[in-house]
DNA sequence: CCTGGTGTAAAAATCCTGTGAAAGCAGGGA
DNA sequence: TCCCTGCTTTCACAGGATTTTTACACCAGG
């Protein structure tokens, strides 16, 4: 697995030179952002399931030390970066006391706040190691990173490290068409060799898994010439004419159905 | 409750007005500090079992950048602190990037060092004086962790201390996957050497003893190419399948973890 | 009608784990 | 101090499981 998982960002700042310089970088970097403008509750940060915040504290108003504690006490998994004007010694010792995690003074290279985002995010992943969310639920299927395993009701597809791994970088982006040289390259760990085949084998691995315990869905779409997406959806058809003619090779409108979708 | 777990530090530095100054604080908030004038090898490091480093990479000569790398490596839980004289964006985003978790500009002031540290080491706030109500029950198996044994009935396992250790790390993640090099950094301190088969000789051993003890119970499973489970399950194919039916863990999210609200 | 992309199956190559045993270490007692 | 004992680490190998490669049929699109 790749030593960056993604980061989910989510930047407090109205300073709006640096949060613009500092999305592009993030943006490059493959992660999720989020800017905003002012504070919001700890409640909805609370649900945005980041791993990251980062927060310049002169747009936090009065309360920003309450504000800060807040946050620090509710989310004690999330990396809280404090990026300042001028400050003292000992407001940077009360916000890294109070749990901010590290504290940066403007100006700054954004290019040292990410890689200080990056040390951070990466010291929180490494004291909770386990599972966070829930299982991702995608049509029928639950799939437990906890496991390294997909699930049917209760049971398991007995997937492998490797269809797991690539059915979890799949259903991460649904609905987004996934190039086979991107998919190689996340899953693999390198780039893809030209004329290697081993994503599509894995694909189809998963499906014939993916078919036998759940047939009534189709979850992995072809796009020609390009790679594939990850689509959950239920095969019309099966709910409506039951009674099953034979399939001959003429059922090219079903298909048809979800191929130019 | 900001009072944290007495922490062990060790300084790497020669700049002596700076090292005194800093023990003079560390002593007064009672962390057990260590200081040193010169690098040491990074295995005598691992033996001191600290929390906490704080480096000056002016000490570390030519190979710093290896010497950084190389600790951080084998010591994921070990908080890395840079406190370096002049240094550039470019050496402090590499230092991260490496796995170091903070790095100071001197001249700092010592509250904030040690408030930086503090923040580094912040981690684990397990506090347990709850003595787990009482010993751990899996299966057949009653784990006490006040005895470091485990037992079924009154008979003990007689697990060693590696063996017991490994057995509650897993035990406390009941039908969660853990992976190898996570159950060696955390049983055994440091990063796993690739082609180490520590953890699965200690589960071979772990296995044995279980199954010597209690034959119908099946504890530790085993998934290809990730780690081991500990999900206690009755083994059917025995005469009379025990009541026991639903060991599922699953539903409820693991208790004393980290849900402290 | 061609050409390249994809589905499919099976062989070949590789990697992973279980296992037994030897070698290395540390601590206690004679 | 030396030896004994028990624990831990390392090594080598066999049997399987998984991954990769190869081959061929088939389909889409120009």
């Amino acid at each position: 697995m790749n030593s960056q998982q993604t980061i989910r960002l989510t930047v407090i700042d109205d300073d709006s030179g640096f949060v613009t310089v500092l999305a592009k970088r993030t943006e490059a970097a493959g992660w999720q952002q989020r800017t905003l403008g002012s504070a919001i509750p700890p409640e909805e940060l609370v649900a945005m399931k980041l791993n990251a915040l980062l927060v310049d504290p002169s747009v936090l108003g009065e309360d920003a030390w309450a504000y800060l504690e807040r946050v620090c006490g509710m989310l004690p998994d999330l990396g809280v970066v404090v990026c300042s004007g001028r400050s003292t010694v000992a407001q940077r010792v009360r916000g890294l006391r109070l749990g901010v995690d590290d504290w940066i003074t403007k100006p700054c290279h954004p290019e040292e706040v990410i890689a200080r985002i990056e040390a951070v995010s990466r010291r929180r992943r490494r004291s909770r190691p386990q599972a966070e969310a829930g299982p991702v639920r995608a049509g029928e299927l639950a799939i437990r990173s906890d496991r390294f395993q997909a699930f049917v009701g209760d049971v398991s597809l007995d997937l492998t490290r490797r269809e797991f791994e690539l059915l979890q970088l799949l259903a991460d982006a649904p609905g987004q068409v996934l190039e086979r040289e991107a998919i190689y390259q996340r899953v693999w760990g390198y780039a893809m060799a030209h004329g290697d085949r081993s994503v599509d084998v894995f694909i189809r691995k998963l499906r014939q898994k993916l078919e036998k315990l759940s047939p009534s869905w189709s979850y992995i779409h072809t796009h020609f010439g390009v790679g594939y997406r990850f689509d959950p959806e239920p095969i019309d058809g099966v709910a409506i004419a039951p009674p099953e003619r034979h399939p001959d090779v003429d059922s090219a409108p079903v298909q048809d159905a979800f191929t130019t979708a």
